[in-house]
DNA sequence: GCCATAATTGACAATCGTTTTCAATTACAA
DNA sequence: TTGTAATTGAAAACGATTGTCAATTATGGC
């Protein structure tokens, strides 16, 4: 009574509904290149492991990352995909999000930066940009003498729909 | 070789505990109050553990609240610990933050709305009021026709501390 | 192409923070 | 004071993540 898959979880309810992502069709020489440019070496996983993140949905955990690429390379190993995420995460090609106990949740990092506005009812999710914003937090990390590395912003309301229900 | 406290990392730069003077209970209405209102038993352990919130530092790890608390109760357990700020978290009275994959760090909920500043080198967190923050949040949700509920603002950086190293 | 070699891999164990289990104890309403 | 359900401490379980290490593999130099 063995999971073919260490750590998949078994009862866990998903923390709120995906939101799939379009992206640019990414150009498969390209993640040659997108490794080379982090100094490693191009393999085989490390390409399905882009390959998944670049054509699947956003916010994948790592489990989930093995899940699809192991469907393909059933011999990928558990710790390839957390090891290469977590070299990605550190170059900034990848962003790791981390919220409450639950498992980092991965994406490309998009080319625009935008923060998220949920619906507490339905879990819908609506992106959006706010520059002064930006610069605000830029504005206080640097009144506290920090180096700003990344940061969280998270609205959370009821979207229209769920207001007239 | 082995620790009187459980878990008790290592390697970790430990943020010396307060000290927690063990003596007859000054005010325990108030205390005895808050834990009465949460449906809770009053017990020892929980009055030592929000006594020790109310007067240590802010944003302690429960390892840390278990540290300060042991000193004069040698006898609680660190499950207590965690059970007893799990449980204030679920009711607000206490706030919960847990960044990266560091441990969580608590506070009795401030009366004043602030968020986070965050070392992702020690953990350290700085609080901080950005009302200009505030009211472009509730701009982009009017845009959205969202009904802003709460959000989630976390600023992560390098603070000048460990920046010299 | 072939070789040398350093990076990478997969299986597995270890680690860390957190949660659960369970028998013993304790708060507190009656 | 007593009955009972909540609470406790110790320990083990748990889930996510990271480390270990021998075997494999990508890649630069020939």
């Amino acid at each position: 009574m063995e999971h073919l898959i260490p750590h998949l979880a078994k009862g866990r309810t998903p923390l709120e509904p995906e939101k799939l992502i379009r992206r640019d069709p990414v150009d498969p020489t390209k993640f040659r290149r997108m490794i080379r440019q982090m100094g490693l070496k191009v393999t085989q996983q490390r390409l399905a492991i882009l390959e998944s993140l670049s054509a699947g949905r956003a916010h994948v955990t790592a489990q989930e990352v093995f899940e699809t690429v192991n469907a393909v390379y059933p011999e990928i190993g558990f710790a390839t995909v957390y090891r290469f995420l977590r070299k990605m995460a550190e170059q900034k090609l990848v962003t790791e999000v981390r919220m409450g106990g639950l498992p980092a949740r991965y994406e490309l990092t998009p080319r625009r930066h935008h923060d998220h506005l949920t619906c507490v009812n339905c879990g819908q999710i609506v992106e959006f940009e706010c520059p002064p914003i930006e610069s605000l937090q830029e504005k206080v990390a640097k009144e506290h003498n920090f180096q700003l590395t990344h940061h969280v912003l998270e609205l959370y309301g009821v979207c229209p729909r769920c207001q007239t229900e």
